[in-house]
DNA sequence: CATTGTTTTAATCAAATGATTAATCATATA
DNA sequence: TATATGATTAATCATTTGATTAAAACAATG
């Protein structure tokens, strides 16, 4: 009898070099980033990132679906949840967008790169949440004449100007209104409860 | 009699190549961009860059400062003028925001990335906007009980977010809602009306 | 024309870079 | 222990890339 040990077989040295392109790739240009780059700060040896992942770009497109892939797949699960109403859904994401770019706050300027460098970087998916529950329930709002009407794309582009923008433009807001990391920081907390009062003023039918 | 023809020393050359590099950088990574590419672009000899400029990183000096350097003078001047008042200055940025990025759309994505590259990209002068004549207007206003107190980097966030974030995201938002460059535009010129309701919305003080 | 200074070109260089190879090391299994 | 299998290393390769050079083309001047 043999108990087949290979749970983890050393798994360590791939994952310290997605750990490191990871960190390289978001906050660099792919072009910027050299292999030489990631193996150093994976603390590996050159060949080993071919030897596990065959090239640069395979191991970019791993970065790539971790960074994008699951970032959408969980804004598509609240956009989509029938259990929470039309405003309620405005506080849980921009409390969601908080969180997660307080904690990556190169995540955003890196999506938007990736998107205008080219449209098939983005999930296919993408393009369902213009037909997310969300905004179904936001055409229901203002046909009861309970918010203001606009386009859906506006509504969109809106929140996440308040919510993400902020963060790809963090660099320029330190300098601008010279504050440090922590006021900075500071100040996204609070636009947790902000972001949604403005949202509703925007949205607030006049009388 | 001759009319002596000299006022165009056949400068095109040179002319060629500033515009192809700007063209290139500015919808690329520094590194992305091969001096080759900007030589083909202007269709001339690759030595003629270094002829002209030196190096690579001195032409790409000469476009940061075109791009970034006359937009931040712009709207210095704007936000300073003493002879608008301060809600008639949210019109006038939105309206200069969205003209000047419907002619260069990837100039935001642009000037976001070479802050968060280097906070030295950016013009040192930025900083004074942190203490326009814009940002004063508004503790008066805010004094006078005719607008919502909120931190002044809240403001300027706001309105940064709501006229340049959308350009920067453009190729997310025409996959995410299906749409082409032409209803984009049209969206964009709605919003030089919008934003500066949706900022009033914002900033009204509520009974 | 001849001369002089500027612009342009083709060829080439040296360094950087993505990738591969062949050898070595480590570990588990028979 | 011997062997097979996978992990790791140093050395090397082929291309790409920013830059230089030396010669040629061009234009103005005396």
């Amino acid at each position: 009898m043999k108990p087949i040990k290979k749970p983890e077989p050393t798994e360590s040295a791939r994952q310290k070099i997605i750990a490191a392109a990871r960190l390289l790739f978001t906050k660099n240009a792919y072009t910027a980033v050299k292999t030489r780059d990631i193996a150093k700060e994976a603390g590996i040896n050159l060949a080993l990132l071919n030897y596990y992942f065959g090239s640069k770009e395979k191991l970019f497109e791993i970065v790539m679906t971790e960074n994008i892939g699951h970032f959408f797949k969980d804004v598509t699960l609240l956009l989509n949840d029938e259990r929470t109403t039309f405003f309620r859904k405005i506080e849980l994401l921009v409390d969601f967008y908080i969180t997660r770019l307080t904690d990556n706050p190169d995540l955003p300027l890196f999506v938007l790169i990736q998107a205008r460098n080219s449209a098939k970087n983005l999930p296919n998916k993408v393009h369902r949440l213009g037909s997310s529950f969300f905004l179904k329930q936001y055409r229901d709002e203002m046909k009861a004449g309970r918010a203001v009407k606009m386009d859906e794309t506006h509504l969109m582009l809106n929140l996440l100007g308040l919510s993400i923008f902020p963060f790809s433009a963090r660099a320029m807001a330190k300098k601008i209104r010279s504050i440090d990391d922590k006021e900075f920081n500071k100040l996204m907390q609070e636009r947790r409860k902000l972001v949604p009062i403005w949202m509703k003023a925007m949205l607030e039918i006049k009388k």
